[in-house]
DNA sequence: AAAAATAGATTACAAGTGTAGTCTTAAATT
DNA sequence: AATTTAAGACTACACTTGTAATCTATTTTT
């Protein structure tokens, strides 16, 4: 899987948010939560386009870039990696830590009934 | 809080298991599953008392560590984190990712429903 | 007692990361 | 047309990380 560094995946998700994308709309979304440099995010662009994670079209002097991965899919490795990592693959520890901690609020149990409920409506 | 890498969080896990434990008894924990060669290791334990994750006592001339952080705290850290990253702080799409690429088992889902079950009853 | 093994301390070194700055060239502005 | 601006390319640089090797001082072995 392509590796990518946190400030990395956050310049790919503001291109998720909608793309095709040039690096000034990317720059101009990242803008409000981070305080990067606009030379700073395009040495992230280059490097997400050099480990494959991008890729762009021409357009003039600009470059319009779109991911070439999705967003699901690598969050997905993710979480799955992480899992394994810190809670020998199993997923229940993790919630029962958020559960323990407190950090679990109704719309949370709602939503994970929902998900357990859809899951065994599959199963049939 | 403390940042760990992933060489640096593993041979921490090899001291959870039990402790206090010396430099030998740590990597012979890690012989099973690391190729790591013993004076790694070593650097590794080094940067983890560096970085407070460990403290220790001499015992002659060896040094025998304990923990200073615990793994339920460290792991709910991490994981909040990552639910922040990925998941817009939210548990659910994180759990519905796997229950969508069919990484979910019946016994997860068990576990899952007791969790929630806990919970219910606590909140009462 | 001399030699070998071992513990930890210090040093090494390339790759990755965060965070830009400078260079080159083309487009926009005056 | 001359100048300024802006796009991307290339360079920079300290810090972290993975992965040890070497140095120094003790212990063990022989």
């Amino acid at each position: 899987m392509i590796e990518l560094s946190k400030a990395e995946f956050e310049v790919l998700d503001a291109l998720w948010i909608s793309y095709p994308a040039n690096a000034s709309q990317i720059i101009e979304r990242l803008s409000d939560d981070k305080q990067w440099h606009e030379k700073t995010i395009k040495t992230l662009l280059g490097r997400l386009v050099k480990k494959g994670a991008l890729s762009f079209e021409k357009e003039g002097r600009q470059y319009i870039y779109t991911p070439c991965i999705n967003r699901a899919d690598y969050t997905q490795k993710e979480s799955q990696n992480f899992i394994e990592r810190f809670f020998s693959g199993r997923i229940a520890p993790l919630v029962s830590g958020f559960a323990k901690s407190e950090k679990l609020s109704q719309q949370d149990i709602n939503e994970l009934k929902k998900v357990i409920d859809d899951w065994e409506k599959n199963q049939k």
